[in-house]
DNA sequence: TGCGTAGCCTTACTTCCCGTAACCTACGGG
DNA sequence: CCCGTAGGTTACGGGAAGTAAGGCTACGCA
């Protein structure tokens, strides 16, 4: 078989068991034998396991770019290329879940234990859904619930980024922070409490 | 030394090395041996590798809550609830960043291409960065990057969200999630855009 | 005071999987 | 006819997870 198509078979065969089991569950003579190969064509293609994982990331990254820039370009005002952006982002997380899975979805821990391991970490949202209900009382329960993971990830993402630029303060953070979510927040909120 | 002892050193040994070598990286001969003990010690207590990260993870998520919840207990308005919660979060990302990093910081990989790995997950933060500052030119550079991560947050975790909640459809979501990222992001763009 | 028992701990073993070395086979060109 | 290259295999070494069996110490109890 010729050496681009060995590879992409590869990592097709590669996302998938890593989307199912996880990094560290997912074995290389799993994916060779699958394949139809021996383990050492594995390696000689992508050099060891994180080549092989870098390969699919490398590969959903640009499948993923490749559909927003294609949507937004488009756009001709600030909202439409909102709309048109997130519209293709969510069309790649429903058409290529697996994918959209090993490039975001914490494919580290896909054993036994990976629901408690959500839980755990999505803890959060749960406190955020508590007090967005208790001060927009009118709200559906489903917006609220969108709202809170909406929340609570871009905290997340912007402690990352804290931690990648620690010259910021505390202070500067919480502010920017603050001002975004309570602004994408505030429309649900009952007059008196805006 | 008594098991509850042994346990929370234990603990603590294995938060740091989850924090450092990410939890394929980190192993259990090592932790046992900075621990000063043998291996079968620390199964005796945690049962497995999971368990102990498990455990790890339990104790974060504790500490971040009583965090949270007593921030958030003396507020007295929604404004306020939200800026303290915040400000607590980021206190703990402040004090205890290896626990928030066990917790949130995507432990799984943190060998030699950690950084790369990082770059092509959060590839999609540049995109957006260029797409405000395009319609926000009057906005500063750290604000544009911290509005960019947190939209980009809010998309992975609301994406969770719907693949937890398929029931939903892709408009629902999209409506969701762009109505919040809209209001949050719509007072740095100037006026004509909103 | 002597004995059993329970808690804390260790050595030693098995198993699994990553990564590599050495070798094999088919095939096209000089 | 020979040879080099591409695609592939079997076989090995090493490291780490998890387990089995047993040792040591201290303490309660007759």
């Amino acid at each position: 078989m010729p050496r681009q198509v060995r590879e992409q078979q590869l990592l097709d065969v590669a996302e998938e068991q890593f989307a199912l089991h996880g990094y560290g569950g997912a074995s290389i003579d799993a994916i060779a034998r699958i394949a139809g190969v021996s383990r050492p064509i594995v390696y000689d293609h992508f050099g060891d396991k994180e080549g092989v994982y870098l390969a699919c990331l490398r590969r959903a990254r640009g499948e993923l770019e490749q559909m927003i820039l294609a949507a937004v370009a488009g756009a001709s005002t600030a909202r439409e290329m909102v709309e048109r952006g997130t519209d293709a982002y969510f069309e790649f997380v429903e058409r290529r879940g697996q994918r959209w899975a090993v490039l975001f979805g914490g494919v580290e821990l896909a054993g036994g234990a990976s629901e408690e391991i959500a839980e755990l970490r999505f803890a959060t949202v749960n406190r955020i859904r508590d007090l967005i209900a208790a001060i927009a009382p009118d709200a559906d329960a489903v917006t609220i619930d969108a709202y809170a993971h909406a929340i609570s990830g871009s905290s997340e993402q912007v402690a990352k980024w804290w931690r990648a630029n620690p010259e910021l303060t505390r202070k500067q953070v919480v502010e920017l922070q603050v001002s975004f979510a309570w602004n994408g927040l505030s429309h649900l909120l009952p007059e008196q409490h805006r």
